[in-house]
DNA sequence: ACCTGAACACCGTTCAAGT
DNA sequence: ACCTGAACACCGTTCAAGT
């Protein structure tokens, strides 16, 4: 197990994201990834251990744009801002996101971010021992809005509401035909996802009984990441 | 664009099924999947058009495992009945999973099982305008959280709690140190799962005003499939 | 109607070698 | 210390042909 060199570690990850941005998640390959900063597949191998290692670097790198929140907070301002930053790293990067539920997120920066999330569900007042559940919770609508937001499971693919109700094979569909009028009408995503997150939120208010406790204040939440020159 | 062959369809997707159980998803090809019912690749373009397709028909072959409520059962029932029925089908395939959030679900399945989630939302009392948004919020909790528990997110890798904790570059956690004995405890992620779907039962609960609507007795989900002899 | 064979343009990764 | 070149064992898919 060799020791790896660091010193184009970030340029190699601005690679991987530009090929990302143009021509999808399915064309990073340690070949246009090498090309687009004139090296060889191989001399990434320097750098990774694996084409799996570089994917879980660049999803760190992507997380690290999540910004702490501003401080004076409340727990709750705490929480929605998290949320949101999440939601527009994600709406940032589209192509990018499937990575994050398929791999185990355990850059730092989670650390950190969670470390933000449990300190604001303790100066809520909840118990200790449902915060563990209920910041998972928190994380999965979060997470599990975004994606299906950004990769397709909402959009149902290209067929309109009344198209998929017709769709063959479906029989009879009871319920779909009493709420036509409601499945019909174009759905505004960002006030689904205020409304999802305020629900939420409620749900942890209802579960604070202790005594609340006060929050730190915020830090950054990445190292400011070395300028790299690009070459397009 | 071609017609589809069918006959065999229904073979070659348990083949899929069998590579994936046997060796992991990546492991499913043309080529693997073609060999273990003694074709070549190309035979399978016969019946669907891409490797895509193919993978989108062996998700709607596994949704197909989903079973209808029992009759007589109240919205409430209806709802957690459904809940762990996705979770099971979801650990009897686990490495199938990570295709449900990154493919669009369009089978004729996922929409009677939408179906059945409107009319038990309706059986609630929640008002319509209401019902596409907590359809699909259960939905994001239900499917990310059995997603999370089967494919890694919740794991976060092969370290132990303490371990993470100390890991370099976190720097101060004052939230995971408050919660130390909490996140130390090993994690019942059944009660987990029940919890989470109870806690938003009572929410869809407490968003219900208007009246009730009766529930429709349930019918089977999918066509009973033809059998298949396997040659292993 | 259903399937095969050869070919094309790709992959990730190993190993030994080059400066 | 950092990178290259050739090679291996794979991919999905097209096209023309076979029975």
């Amino acid at each position: 197990m060799r020791k790896l060199k660091e010193s184009r570690r970030p340029e190699i990850l601005d690679a991987a994201l530009q090929v990302v941005a143009e021509r999808g998640l399915e064309a990073v390959s340690m070949r246009s990834v090498a090309q687009r900063i004139g090296l060889t597949p191989m001399a990434l191998y320097g750098y990774f251990r694996s084409k799996e290692e570089l994917l879980d670097a660049v999803l760190g790198r992507l997380l690290e744009e999540i910004q702490p929140p501003p401080p004076g907070c409340g727990w709750r301002s705490v929480l929605v801002h998290l949320s949101y930053e999440v939601r527009a790293v994600a709406q940032r990067h589209p192509s990018v996101l499937p990575l994050i539920l398929t791999r185990p997120a355990v850059s730092p920066v989670v650390l950190r971010v969670n470390d933000l999330l449990y300190q604001a569900l303790l100066a809520a007042g909840v118990p200790p021992a449902e915060i563990p559940r209920l910041e998972r919770l928190l994380g999965t609508v979060v997470i599990g809005h975004v994606l299906s937001e950004v990769s397709g499971r909402f959009g149902a693919g290209t067929l309109d509401p009344a198209g998929r109700r017709a769709q063959p094979g479906a029989g009879e569909l009871p319920g779909h035909e009493a709420l036509a009028a409601e499945l019909d009408r174009p759905v505004d995503w960002d006030a689904e996802f205020r409304a999802n997150v305020d629900e939420l939120l409620d749900l942890v208010e209802r579960r604070s009984v202790a005594e609340r406790r006060p929050l730190a204040e915020p830090r950054p939440l990445a190292e400011p990441r070395p300028l790299v020159e690009r070459r397009t």
